[in-house]
DNA sequence: CTTGACTCCGTAGTGTACTACGGAGTTTAC
DNA sequence: GTAAACTCCGTAGTACACTACGGAGTCAAG
């Protein structure tokens, strides 16, 4: 059985040598038995499996997601639906993010073309827009990519009364300057 | 003329304490005049000035693209034309992303459609189709959004023949298993 | 033998945009 | 007066996916 130094491996999966040590810290690729030197001896199920890496990446799957994906793919009692929901949430995941850059396209687009040109910045409506000024009001607001952070993290549990009370308010809520 | 404290300028410009003084590290907003308790006293420009800033993200613009846009709303020699171009050119940026997604979304579409659903994961045509083995071979290596790192690094000029190799290859180009 | 390429390791850093902390001082409402 | 909310600061951390480093050992070709 043909062995594979860290660096042959690293060419033939597409990825660096760092990635690889990277990947093995994250438990995306099992660490490899060594020789006597220390260096580490790949098998060319290694350079399958990033491959796997490779193309699941390609296709908008984060590691983490990956890595379950690479867990199922042994699970004895794992069938394809699994794996199908999977693949099906991400399309409906890549839609929504579709959906936010069609909005930030057509409200850039329609900045651009109310646009003259050829007049001082501070007769752009672009800038007037993005002021919240001028004679129109566009709605900007309702546009961005501005969800909640996922911050899975103890100590964020302790001031979870003051997110609570954000999001009551909605999301994009921003109170009105007093005059 | 009404000051503010760091507080009222976070709740009316729609951002946090944190980001506000993390604004000013990174020279979006200036730095304001201080009580003698130490306390930033804010004016409404301030709050202007976020907003802009929230509705420019929204957009999709970056941090530093934002600061930019801002410097350039006050440089007297700008004319409308010069951010008009830089709303264009973000509208292209989105177009790009837009299509890479879409081409995502396509795979993966065709993926779910071939999956015939209750079936052991051995036999999945997802899986097979990630591992790059089956009947018929998926194009999925260009699809994805791998492109090139910019990595403004003093440290990697010393690196940069191995750059150089690599990108004289195509950029996604993975050699052959040997046999 | 020599030299250059390669490997090892654990830490630190990149970019982006925040967010939290700890301990101390200040402000405000009851 | 008291207590809670607020402010200050500089550092460190989050998420994500890598990438580089330094110094030492190993390997392979000339």
């Amino acid at each position: 059985m043909k062995q594979f130094s860290i660096g042959e491996v690293a060419r033939y999966g597409g990825v660096g040598v760092e990635t690889i040590r990277f990947y093995e810290r994250e438990g995306l690729i099992a660490e490899p038995p060594r020789k006597e030197s220390g260096y580490r001896q790949y098998t060319q199920e290694t350079v399958v499996r990033l491959r796997f890496i490779q193309r699941a990446k390609d296709l908008g799957f984060s590691l983490r997601e990956i890595k379950e994906l690479l867990s199922l793919r042994i699970e004895p009692l794992t069938d394809c639906a699994d794996i199908q929901e999977r693949a099906e949430a991400k399309v409906r995941d890549i839609e929504g993010k579709i959906q936010t850059l069609q909005r930030m396209k057509k409200a850039l687009a329609n900045l651009v073309a109310s646009c003259p040109g050829r007049v001082p910045a501070s007769d752009c409506p672009i800038l007037d827009a993005l002021e919240g000024s001028g004679a129109h009001e566009t709605p900007i607001s309702a546009i961005g990519q501005r969800t909640a952070k996922k911050r899975p993290n103890d100590r964020s549990s302790m001031k979870s009364t003051t997110a609570s009370r954000r999001a009551g308010k909605g999301a994009n809520h921003v109170p009105t300057l007093p005059r």
